[in-house]
DNA sequence: GTCTATAGATAGATAGAC
DNA sequence: GTCTATCTATCTATAGAC
């Protein structure tokens, strides 16, 4: 008979990290190739482990594929939770630097979210990311919006997740921030 | 003997009908579902054929995904072209007004174009593409750009692609179209 | 937590008849 | 221009040993 891992002793990979890492991984290739261009198989090969070593961890590709929007919903709430008990004069803008850190520290995924076909499918019948994103909306919207300023809405949130795709933009990371946040301002300036 | 097609008839399906009818189906399907998303079996589906008669037309799925691409191009390279033709004080408001333009009459097929992985890597080694997205870039960003201003150029490509792929905004046309141009313009202000 | 092995479906692509 | 039939490779997913 074997001992059982006596509690408190260190395991090889502790535990959760297969998960943060296979969910790391996705995420990037999601990124590269889109989830439909991306076959367990690849992630598999990026960890170096095979297939079934990925079906441990998780019992399906959707599974994952929420497992990588998984930190972006969290934060959404977190920007609406700190827009909305603002005061409503530094609302808009608290949610305008959020979406715009969140861009920029999460790149990739965050485009992914928003742009890839599989993704938007599988986070239209996942209601927590809905229910951020209306949630955001309506403070950037403002009560009974005109159709300009919804179309500027749209046309904002193309445009931030169109730097979240670009690889590492060039100039100091502090002034790409603060020119995507005006770049925001402007956008919503109507 | 069977006697050949008398010179002068008409075909049952026009010349190179099939063709265009198969790449309006591909285009959909792409903006649907992604590229990779997107089986030859599925695009055979939506026509009422076969995989073999998709091959007939294309000798592969990439040949596809390019004539998808090619009226894009060609339209960017008209606005390019009526862009540099005119006066310098107008180059950018023409530019503006063809890439609207653009985004709202080709909608799905101007986003994939945009965001699609599968699409990207073949545009990227697909020189006429690339020229022309170049040529209208210069237009727009001007010599000697800024930092803020190559920032705000990336942010109004996204911006406008955003909308390309909403489904039909309500709203006027024209006031839609009005206000995409007043969105980019307010972007591309700096 | 990782492996080998494999099932079952579907992918892109080809051959050849009509 | 469209078909049936088929090839090979790959896909998601499962079973069971270590």
């Amino acid at each position: 008979m074997i001992a059982e891992t006596p509690p408190g002793v260190r395991r090889r990979t502790p535990r959760g990290q297969g998960r943060a890492r296979l969910v790391a991984a996705a995420a990037e290739l999601f990124a590269e190739n889109g989830v439909s261009g991306t076959s367990l198989q690849a992630i598999a090969d990026r960890l170096g482990v095979t297939k079934a070593a990925v079906y441990h961890q998780f019992t399906s590709k959707d599974e994952i594929v929420i497992a990588v929007a998984e930190p972006v919903i969290g934060v959404l709430e977190s920007i609406a939770d700190a827009a909305a008990s603002a005061d409503p004069s530094e609302s808009q803008a608290i949610a305008i630097a959020g979406l715009v850190d969140l861009a920029l520290s999460e790149r990739g995924t965050a485009a992914i979210v928003r742009r890839d076909p599989t993704m938007a499918r599988l986070l239209d019948a996942h209601e927590p990311y809905a229910r951020q994103i209306a949630r955001i909306d309506a403070l950037l919207l403002g009560p009974s919006p005109s159709t300009d300023r919804r179309l500027a809405l749209a046309f904002a949130g193309g445009g931030i997740m169109a730097i979240g795709a670009l690889p590492g933009f060039d100039g100091p990371a502090e002034q790409v921030r603060a020119g995507l946040i005006a770049a925001m301002t402007r956008a919503l300036s109507i």
